[in-house]
DNA sequence: ATTTTCTCCTGCATGC
DNA sequence: TGCATGCAGGAGAAAA
């Protein structure tokens, strides 16, 4: 499921085949897509691609008239190949060059989608304009976060670094997985996490997306590399989709609740309940833990 | 106004 | 074997 890495490892992928290219046609197979692909799609033709690059989790194809954006959704990838290769399922939009390579758009759940904004709608009044800071920015730092203890936001903190309002490019494999190496609950309030542990966790969370990066990406059921090749940073995730798991390091075994409709997986021996959350979430948390144990006994 | 739940969709896992 | 059920999840809309 592409992430902010998988999305900039996608946007390394294709952008030598896309560069100055002109679009020759555009296919639209299925457009029942969250973002719909329509006639602005299409009428594309003739422009050439003046640069890509990653917008959040969005992939921006610019052109004299504006960017086609492109979002890869829960199961989307992105592939360059010959314009003659026998579509596959799923593939929903074709974008052929001059050269008669085809950049094809495929989702089977189709919550991803192309669509074609104009310059003004780029800038701030259309699919950006609730987006916070890129986690990758400086605007994303300590004291950016710490605003919001000030504003007595009360949520726990792995929602806020899934809302796209507050920060873009953290998904929930990340958001799980640099919480657990700094040893915060999820469930923790954001007002009850010290400076230091906002400052510690604002830079871990940037370092393990440039590692992730560096790594072309996580492979969980879907994503592939531009090439066909799997994300290799599956190999590397300590807590994400681990349920039940049991961690030497910790003596405790890696529970999953539900926050904010998400799947979130942690051990409460690194990552203990404190403040807030622990008067909320504590019923939930030590059901979980319960059960991971329980569950790992009668293996 | 802030925070939570719902919705879109298909493939895969599970259960009878 | 096969059919029904349920779950996953990005992100914006809708509801609370």
């Amino acid at each position: 499921m592409p992430e902010l890495p998988e999305v900039e490892t996608t946007v390394n992928g294709i952008k030598p085949h896309l560069l100055e290219r002109i679009i020759k046609e555009v296919k639209i197979h299925n457009n029942k897509c969250r973002l719909v692909p329509d006639a602005k799609v299409s009428n594309q033709i003739g422009q050439k691609i003046k640069s890509v690059f990653r917008r959040a989790k969005y992939i921006c194809l610019e052109l004299d008239s504006g960017f086609i954006v492109i979002h890869l959704g829960m199961s989307g990838n992105l592939k360059v190949v010959n314009k003659d290769i026998p579509l596959l399922k799923h593939d929903h939009v074709e974008i052929i060059l001059d050269n008669d390579q085809d950049l094809r758009y495929n989702d089977h759940r189709r919550f991803g989608g192309v669509v074609f904004i104009s310059k003004e709608e780029f800038q701030d009044n259309g699919l950006f304009a609730h987006n916070g800071p890129d986690a990758l920015s400086d605007d994303f730092n300590a004291k950016y976060l710490l605003s919001y203890q000030q504003k007595k936001v009360q949520r726990p903190i792995k929602q806020l670094l899934m809302d796209n309002a507050v920060v873009v490019g953290v998904g929930n494999i990340y958001a799980n997985e640099s919480l657990f190496a700094c040893g915060i609950n999820p469930c923790t309030y954001i007002q009850d996490l010290h400076n230091e542990q906002i400052s510690i966790l604002v830079d871990y969370i940037k370092e393990l997306l440039l590692r992730s990066i560096a790594a072309g990406g996580t492979t969980l059921r879907d994503f592939e590399q531009p090439d066909g090749k799997p994300g290799y940073f599956v190999q590397q995730l300590q807590v994400y989709g681990k349920e039940n798991e049991y961690l030497v390091d910790y003596d405790d075994y890696i529970a999953r609740i539900t926050l904010g409709g998400r799947s979130s997986f942690f051990c409460l021996t690194k990552q203990p309940l404190i403040g807030k959350a622990k008067t909320k979430y504590e019923i939930m948390v030590n059901d979980a833990v319960g059960k991971a144990r329980a569950s790992i006994k009668y293996k």
